[in-house]
DNA sequence: CTGAAAGCGCTTACAG
DNA sequence: CTGAAAGCGCTTACAG
């Protein structure tokens, strides 16, 4: 037995299709109607156990309460700590609290503008990952197509929701300026991304700020820290991606140098290192609320509640910072020593 | 400028819209067509930078290439060790080689029948978790709706991919007396699924082939280890669910009544342990092929080319045994001392 | 108050 | 070979 329509509910209840569907719609135009025949519409729905068809309702309308979520990775990491996960929980909750259901645009292998077009179906999607191809995604944008992306965006009129890491790589600096530290290194990956050109101006910034002049060091190779500690640099700072690659690369260098932290050396990570330990100085990345807001923010969207080039369609979200215990004060001895 | 559809094609190129669908669907019916007339068609629709309206094109091809995830729990589980998470990682896999999407049915409310119907957006649904309102799921059922659990049913009717417990819990049974274990006890959660069925049968199978009488122990307190060792049972062997409720209050009893394994007793468990420690005896379930197995059960079921009552929309896959350390020869001297 | 009609952009028979 | 038509399941004017 094929699933009922609107017409076999038309049929039990005696009305037309047109009907059906005013009553089913809610009467948004408010129609007049009488009550015993909208009841007499829902009882034939109830009792054929009507659900719409998405596609038709989307390609008749524009509202289907479905929301698309695009990733350039694996929806389902097969890494479970992957950075975005948290994210993902918070997309769910926020969908299921208004009502939406989700849609997981996955398979993509090349991410062209004909692979992204299947999106069209929900009634805006959400997009996810570092990079993301702004040439793919004009088309949509072009046609008004809502849509939301994870992480700052540098097009204008293109909606976001990102971390606000210029303000929290800032903080980490200053708070190493404060405890006496002058000669700071930033290691960064050579990824360039808006989130990454967002912790390397926070963490200028607050250099200039101070008067000081932070080495900024580009590398997917080892890291140096041995050489530096030797020509006096008391602090260094990481970047944090969800490669984790700089980070890691740091570690394994303290440790091979057999430094000890923070006595020989400052360390703070410009976000949570992957294993999230608490002792290292940083801050947290607000995941989850990032996946909430962009929800409500693609919501709003949608029912036209916020247009794309509003402010409201650009938001950054505070992160908490982790004091931890691999930052003090700089090592006056070594500094000396060397 | 609006986007251009195919009959905008079509006037430029001088020809039906008809025919440009056809055209640039690739002439799937093998229509006889002349060639002018293709590259006709194909030029026009570049020169247009036509692009299909992926809503129509489902609609009117009559499948969405949407399948349904109905989860009993979130489908992100907040606790990423969650057991049925590797299955989401298979069928999101199998999905995308497949073309097909993913709609997440979450929202976690009362899962009646109203709620489950939005399945039916979809092409066909993939039901998650140890229980499943079967009352609930039969008007889906009755109407032909395709649909696959994940986990073996009683059901007669309903397509599964489960795991073949039956076998594994008889192999572990069967390594145990093979050992030379005698006196064995089964500890098992009080509730009922059938998963949870097919491990006791499995075990009991394993116990009557040998001749030998395993007592079966329904518990959700602690279990009775130390008392047990006392009576003389040289092996017990632990469910394992989703919860591992049983075999944690096992694990928590031997250490309490400072018991060694496997010297003072050998410890079995149906499944692998949460931390999936692979010192513990047991067996690996294959989630993750499941995931993947039942992707391509459903889609088989929505084009037709499987029904649900034949014997392929009914799958165990095997588990891969665990042989662990936690299992040895059973202890005489502690035998003899009781 | 309710029905008939047009149309969203396509696909797929079915006539010529 | 190609066009005209019907129809996918809905929404939204527009007549009564």
């Amino acid at each position: 037995m094929p699933r009922p329509r609107q017409s076999d509910i038309a049929k039990l209840a005696g009305v037309s299709q047109a009907t059906v569907s005013v009553v089913l719609g809610g009467n948004r135009s408010g129609l007049r109607m009488a009550e015993r025949t909208r009841l007499r519409v829902l009882a034939a729905a109830e009792q054929l156990g009507y659900v719409p068809d998405p596609v038709a309702t989307r390609l008749a309308s524009r509202h289907n309460s479905l929301l698309g979520v695009y990733t350039f990775k694996r929806t389902f990491p097969t890494n479970v700590a992957d950075s975005y996960y948290p994210i993902l929980v918070g997309v769910e909750e926020e969908a299921a609290a208004l009502g939406q259901d989700l849609v997981l645009f996955t398979g993509a292998r090349d991410h062209d503008a004909a692979e992204l077009r299947r999106t069209r179906i929900a009634d805006g999607c959400l997009f996810f990952g570092r990079h993301v191809p702004a040439d793919a995604v004009a088309p949509l944008v072009a046609d008004g197509f809502p849509l939301v992306y994870i992480g700052r965006r540098d097009e204008p009129g293109i909606p976001y929701v990102g971390a606000d890491y210029v303000t929290a790589s800032a903080a980490v600096v200053r708070r190493l300026v404060g405890l006496g530290h002058r000669e700071i290194r930033y290691l960064r990956e050579p990824d360039e991304a808006p989130s990454s050109a967002d912790r390397e101006r926070g963490v200028l910034d607050a250099a200039r700020e101070a008067g000081l002049d932070v080495g900024v060091v580009r590398t997917d190779g080892p890291a140096p820290v041995r050489r530096w500690v030797e020509q006096g640099v008391t602090a260094v700072v990481v970047e944090e991606t969800d490669t984790s690659a700089a980070y890691l690369s740091v570690r394994r260098a303290v440790e091979q140098a057999g430094l000890s932290v923070p006595h020989d050396l400052s360390l703070a990570v410009l976000g949570q290192p992957p294993d999230e330990d608490p002792a290292v100085t940083g801050f947290q990345v607000p995941r989850y609320e990032m996946g909430r807001a962009a929800v409500r923010l693609l919501v709003d969207l949608v029912t036209g509640v916020v247009t794309p080039d509003s402010p409201q369609a650009h938001r950054l979200l505070p992160c908490t910072p982790v004091p931890g215990r691999s930052v003090g004060a700089p090592n006056t001895a070594n500094r000396q020593g060397t």
